[in-house]
This record gives C-alpha cells, structure tokens and sequence, in this order.
DNA sequence: AATGAATGAGTTTTCATTCAT
DNA sequence: GATGAATGAAAACTCATTCAT
C-alpha cells in the first residue's frame, strides 16, 4: 500500500508538536487561557484550519498541552533521580526538579497556574493535574519512607507539595516572589527540620 | 426629563455591592474569569446596561471584586487579633484567618486562584494582590519580630504565606488537597519548627 | 414599574415578524436552507447579533417561519369555509384555499417544499408539518362525511391531499407544472369522480 | 513518475459509481444536501482528494447522483413494460414501478426530495427533473393513448403523476404518509375513475 | 436611574478545493 | 492513481459596550 517513493515522513507529530509549543508560549505570554486558535495556528506557523486538522478542538489543544508540560516535568524528575542516591539526597533531587530552571522559566510557570485553574472546570484537566500531583507526592513519600514513619511522610510530604505550588503561584507576584535558590532553601529546610524533629522524637 | 418618582438615594453603594458579590459568585461558580457581564448583572437582579453604568467595564468590575476579597480577609485578619496576644498567639491568628472558614469557602478560593492569575495579566490586578502579600508578609513578621532575628522572621513568613497560597491552590485537586485542620496544622507546624531551631540555635 | 414616558412598544414583535418574513423570502429566493442568518438579518433591516438576540438559534429562526407559513395556510382555510356552505362547497373551498393565490406565490411553494425536506431532519419541523398535514386530512374528512362511508372518506382525503402536495411539489419542474387554474381542476375532478362513484355503488 | 504498481484499468468507473451510491446513500441517511464530501468519500472508501480527481466539484456529484437515481428509475419502468401487455397493464406497470419497493426504500424516497428542491436551484439539476417527468408523462398518455383522447390523456397523466410525486413527498410524515400498497390503490383508482368516466361520456 | 435595543468585532469550527508527493 | 497536508472563505453564535428613551 506504501508508495514507492520515499515514505512521507509524518507531518503529524511535528506539527501537533508545534502547536502544544505554541501553545504553551502563547499562554504564558497571556498569563491566561484567553489565547485564540488563530494566535496559536500563527505562532505554530500555520492556519487555524491546518490546527483543528490535527486537534479535534480547541480544548483538546489545551489538554495537550498541559499533557505535555506534566511529562516535561516528570522527565525533570527523573534526569535528577539516579539509584545510588540517599533518602535524603532523593528528595532534593525531587525539589530541585520541581523548582528546576526549566519548570521555573516565565512561561511555564504561567502555563502551570492556568492550567491550575483550568483543572477546576474541565474534569479532564482535573484529572491530568491530581495524577500529576500523587506522582509528586508518592515521590516525596518514597524518599521520606527510611527517614520518618508513614504518617510523617504523608505529612511532610504534603507540606512540601503546599509549599512548592505555593512558591509558583507567588510567581504572579513577580519581584515579590521568592528566587529560586530562595525557593529551593525554604522547601529543604522545611523537609530538614521535619526530619530533625522526627529524629529527635524517636531518639527518646 | 426627571423620572417621576421620587430620586432613590444611596443605591450606588448598594448596586456596586450586588454587582461585586454577585461577580464572586459567578467567577466561584464558574472556576474561571469567563463570566459574561450579563451573567453578573443577572444574578445581581439588574440589567448589563445597568452594570456599564455603575463600573466603566468589565475589568472594573472585576478589579472592584478583587478590592472586596482583599479587604473581606483584611477584616478577617483583624478581627482575630488583640493587643494583648502573645507573638506566638499572634502569629496563629494570622494562619486562622488566612484559612479561616470564610476564606476557605469553594467560591472564594476559586476567586482568589483566579486573581492570582489575572495579576499576571492585569497590572492594576498585580497592585492589588502584592499589597496583599504584602500585608501579609508584613503581618506574620511583626509577630516573629520577638522570636527571631529580622532575617530569619523574613524567610519563615516567605515560607509560611508560600504554603498558605500552595494550600489555596491545590484546592484545584478538590479531594486530594488537605482539609482546614490540616492546612492549619501544617503551616503551624512549620512556624514551630522554624522558632524553634532558632531558639535552639541562639542557645549554643 | 412602567415609565412615565410614553410605553416603549414593543419592537420584540416587529422584528420577529419582520425577520420571519425575510426568512420566508431568503428561502424562496435561494430555493433552499442555504441560507445565512446573515443574508436574514440583512434583509429584515438588522445585524445577525440582533437576529440572534431575538430568536435562540437559526433553527428557531426557520421554525418561527414555518409555523408562520402553516398558520396562514389555516388562516387561508378558514377565510373560506362558511357554515352554510354544502359540503362539497366546503370541500371546493378547501381546494381553493389549498391552491390559493397566496399559497402558490413561488415563494411561498419553496418554502414549502424546503420545510417538507427539512421535516425529515429536525423532529420539531416534522411535528409541524404532521400538524398540518392532519387538519388538512380532517377538514377534507369533515366534508366528505355526508358524501360518502368514513373508510371512503379517508381513502379520497389522503388522495386529495397526495395531489395537492404533489402539484406543489410539481413546481420545481417550472414550466412544465400545472397552472393554478389546472391544479384546481385536477383536484376537484378526482373528488367529484370519487363521489359519483360511491353514489353509484350505493344506489345500486 | 508514473506509480511502481500495474497501472490499474478500468478503476474510473468502478469509483465512480462508488461515489454515487455513497452520495445517495449519505443523503438519504441525512435527508439533506447538507452531505460533505469528506462523508461521501469516506463511505465509499477512499479519500476526498480523490473524490475531486473523479468528479469536477461537489455539484458535478451530486448530478451524477441524480442521473444515476433517475435512470435505475428509468431501468424499473422498462422492466416492467412488456410489448404484449395492454394498455391498461401498461399503465399499471408505470404505477407499480414507479412505486416499486426499490423506489420506495426510505434513503431514495430522502434522494428524489432533496433532489427536487435542488431542481429549484441548480439549472441542470431542473434539466435533469424535467427530463424524468416527461417521459413519465408520455408514457403515461402512450398507455392512455388507446383509452381516451389526447386531451384526457393529459390531463389524467398529470393528475396521476402529482398524485405520485405528491405520495413521495407526504412521506417526509413519516407515519401519516400512505404505504405503498395504499398508494398503488390510490394511483390505480384514480387512473380508473378517469377512464371510466370517459366511457360513459363517449358512449352517449 | 434603568432598560431594551442594537451592533461591531471576534471566536470556534467546518468545508470545498488544491497541491506536492 | 491516490492521499495527507494545507488553506481561504464563510457561518453560527457571543459579548462588551453604547444609546435612545
């Protein structure tokens, strides 16, 4: 069935990639989902026909996109996570993804607040975000398991997650917001002194 | 030209009212800035001409809603503070307040995630929420003033209000974000832990 | 509540009216459903935005037009029927009316023709049309009741009623339709045919 | 650059007509023109780009649609027409084809109405309807012919074929339209009446 | 003060048609 | 022959905003 010629090579997924791309540009750009098809379509370098060609609509574009930025941010995760690392030594590799250079960059952190309160209407976009964030927990939870007993993980660890989203949603408060490496020391110490604390109980 | 009956006064502040808590409610209800200006006056039992009337715009309308929800946890705020707290006590009235019962209210978290956003975008917006983060900010380190030195009192309440705001967001996560008992527990633990190791630390 | 000043009068029915008829128009000039909202709106004096701020969709546009279209039809009918009529006059009158002048304005036969297809796709329209269809079924029954047995009645009411719509459908042949004299002719030669023959039967 | 396969012959027609009986059976199924070429590809198995490589235009489709409709229907009545039959057989035949099982079958009965309205609008589409009712017409007064004069032959062929076409159309009435064998009664009856009037009268 | 009426500008989506391969 | 890719044009519908009354 193929043609003889030299098999297209499918257009499909570099331009579906261009348009998540675009996408997540023009969101951060807008601080907002108000951004149209025909912003996105340009942007991607395409009409708004050629996008809903490879997008059933609108939202599905968004979805997409949110999709794309959640596996971004689980493949930070794991580039940083390596076998030989200690409990300790995990969990900052978790914060240090989470609070990456890349996840911290303007635009993403836009596109991650929007979508946050996007995750509030579309059950869909809810659904992507809590997997998201029981991955984020279960990883917390994991590297905390030789540290303190299993509530004192659940808790740290939900401190944590607080703690990080907190620090993004700062983000909207621009020069008020905590730096990175700011960032990054809030959330260790608050996982040190849990661990200190926990420590020093059972030592009793 | 006058109507014939009698001038109504004083039903500016009353119309600018229904509208602002009727704005709250539709932007709870809907998770979401996208709320028509019809859909506003509807619910505040007047027409959308009416509502051009009383606010220049749609944005006016929203920036005088934010006003209001800014304000309402100002209240909040003070009215769980006395003169004769103790810092700690103090200190802990602040995090009830932030989490309070009428903060916590699904409609007013919507609003609020969804100004956090909107400060991306709208600059009056942004004014708006740092003078809030501000106060707050301001707030929790008048209470740390007696129990730790002026940088440490910076970085806890840059860690307490982070976790505060991350808390608000993953209420986006409907049933896996912590409860208000656990909200408040966490960040009264983290306030804790910070004293205390500084206490600890100046001991040696 | 009312104003002081003069009522306004209501403009809802003028221009629902108004947009009812350049629908019947649009649809009698093209000849078929292809028409915009636009090319309505256009020629009932407004913007689309209007239109559609007085009728729900475009297809309650075409509904309005159709029930508008059948109840002149009834309005038709009953400006002919007398109660001192015979009953064969009551049934020349329904011919008449049937293939009046007004009902057989080209137009007024597009839209009729359009509407029929159209019943077949939209349930509303098709209750419409059986609405019609039955009380011009019954009326032709109602005067036949003293010519001929009720099973007869029915036979040559639905035959009546197939050729009526039949010459309608004729029209878009044009040229080579009957006139409106002809229509006539043909549907109450096949009444009086029917009649004679069941008075010949039964004298026998 | 001519493909590497066997050049298949002979493929033009098979996929023409693939494409006309997908257009009738789309119209049919959606009692509308409002059929797209990308459905009508689809169901007959191929992509829309080669649609358009077989056909010049949408239009030119649904003409061939048409023709291939109106010449099966052409097919039927010569089926049913023997050299031997009398005139009376002869026009029974005409009846019965023309509400023969085939003709009836809901997705053509959908076909020949769209297709009648589109009459109204495209001029080769009225050719194509003219041509049809013709020699529907003449073969009615050729059976005619025989039995009464030229003028009755006229005028009771075209009595009978809007009592036909007026049969189709009140099918879009779903249940209230007259079942084929009905029809046929209604048809013959009419044809009957007619003709035994015009003995009566000649036999004076 | 209050509202029904009115609209321009914009948004998503669809589709016939063309083109490169 | 055959198809995926691409688009311009158009259509329905929405909405903030204005205006006459």
């Amino acid at each position: 069935m193929k043609s003889c010629l030299m098999p297209k090579i499918g257009q499909e997924p570099a331009r579906r990639a261009a348009l998540v791309n675009a996408t997540i540009s023009e969101i951060g750009l807008a601080c907002s989902l108000d951004v149209t098809v025909g912003q996105i379509a340009r942007r991607a370098g395409m009409s708004t026909a050629l996008a809903h060609y490879y997008f059933e609509s609108k939202d599905a574009i968004f979805l997409a996109a949110m999709r794309h930025i959640i596996s971004e941010y689980g493949r930070a995760v794991r580039a940083l996570l390596h076998p030989d690392q200690s409990p300790r030594e995990r969990l900052s590799a978790i914060v240090e993804a989470s609070l990456g250079r890349d996840q911290f960059a303007d635009e993403i952190v836009s596109a991650w607040l929007v979508f946050y309160v996007e995750a509030q209407r579309s059950p869909e976009a809810g659904r992507l975000l809590k997997i998201y964030a029981r991955r984020l927990h279960s990883n917390l939870v994991y590297g905390l398991r030789f540290l303190v007993d299993p509530p004192a993980a659940h808790g740290i660890a939900q401190g944590a997650a607080s703690m990080i989203d907190g620090i993004y949603i700062r983000h909207a408060l621009q020069s008020d917001a905590p730096s990175r490496p700011q960032a990054r020391a809030l959330v260790n110490n608050y996982i040190d002194l849990n661990i200190a604390r926990y420590s020093a109980k059972t030592e009793d």
